[in-house]
DNA sequence: TGCGTAAAACCAACTAGTTAGTTAGAAACG
DNA sequence: CGTTTCTAACTAACTAGTTGGTTTTACGCA
């Protein structure tokens, strides 16, 4: 189909909302301001994407989709993998936030690690790269993967212990990457299984 | 001072507040309703609490209190550490959920982790292990603790790839913590330093 | 090229319900 | 009898969502 008139309405309404939802959540977020932000009337707003709910799910599906793509998953270099993913949520803190708040607030949002379909592929190489031995394989995969995510996102805006900022210093990031890297390759290391406590 | 008389009603109130910033946020909750559930009239509410977000600010200090209070740091069993807060973090989803919430609406509340004065002394306490070779000095004290917190609440309301449900098996909960303390163990191991990318 | 028309895109103003926060006074208490 | 604790009722502002009508666009046709 030809490119319709109205999709750079669409898409304002979109980056706007992305902002605001960012920011303040999906209870917090205002639908004026959104539609105010971007130059388009609500009623547009509500022609377009029903209601506010639908809105987010918009929004949400946008940029979930356009980081599942972004960072390919290696089950043998998983080091490599959390790394891309540290590097993905500083590019695009916007989406962690978005996925938090979706997780705290509740809404359905197919769940963007497991449980889709592309979690589903990273679960099956997890378990290929155990029996091939690069992985420990005294951890199911699930454990492995939910582990991974949550360190690489360590110093993500939901983050507990810390949290990083647009203007870090490159050194802030070099430094968490290669302290990242060496967790991680230690975490999953084949054959480590179960030390101290026997 | 002697105890007020209302005492009991402030209790109330913060244990209902408690249950609906857990559930719905800052923005999300309702003061009407905190005041409802509690069976106490909203007037007394601001008489207690000033307004909505001092509310939420005694909330958090109460949980934030009880927390750090029950998880003792041992920075030479750090898988210990790990699963104790994971244990921590199952019993009482609430803190988890509220810290969460306090740090997405960018509200100032002294991070519970690093920069208190308890994180400073877990921070310490991770450098001295380090000295003693109990681990690994090629990752700073702050992202070990980051990067620990991050792995324990890996499956915490606001993990990003899972999520521990109060109906769990005991199950899940022991095969998680096994995970948790080979993953940590491996992790932060002495000598592990950067194998290898060199 | 110019015109007519139907659909799509747009907008200001409005509604009905909800929200945080206040007030003036009644009840309980020592 | 004065102080503290409590309450019902109120307000002013804000909220998501709607309405009815205007402007812009797409396109067949002469």
């Amino acid at each position: 189909m030809s490119p319709r008139k109205s999709d750079a309405t669409r898409r304002r309404l979109l980056d706007a909302a992305t902002a605001d939802f960012a920011a303040h959540g999906i209870a917090g977020a205002r639908v004026d301001r959104i539609a105010a932000a971007a130059g388009v009337n609500k009623a547009q707003l509500y022609a377009y994407f029903g209601d506010k709910l639908g809105l987010f799910g918009a929004v949400f599906r946008l940029h979930a989709d356009a980081v599942v793509d972004s960072v390919p998953f290696t089950a043998d270099d998983l080091p490599g993998y959390a790394v891309r993913l540290y590097d993905a949520a500083v590019a695009r803190p916007e989406l962690v936030r978005l996925a938090t708040w979706a997780k705290l607030e509740g809404v359905a949002t197919d769940n963007l690690a497991t449980e889709s379909s592309a979690g589903a592929a990273k679960l099956r190489a997890i378990a290929e790269a155990q029996r091939a031995g690069q992985v420990d394989a005294s951890i199911e995969p699930r454990d492995v993967l939910a582990l991974l995510i949550a360190m690489a996102l360590a110093w993500s805006p939901s983050g507990l212990a810390a949290a990083t900022t647009p203007g870090d210093a490159a050194t802030d990031h070099d430094r968490r990457k290669r302290a990242l890297s060496t967790a991680v390759s230690g975490a999953f290391r084949a054959g480590a299984g179960n030390p101290p406590q026997g």
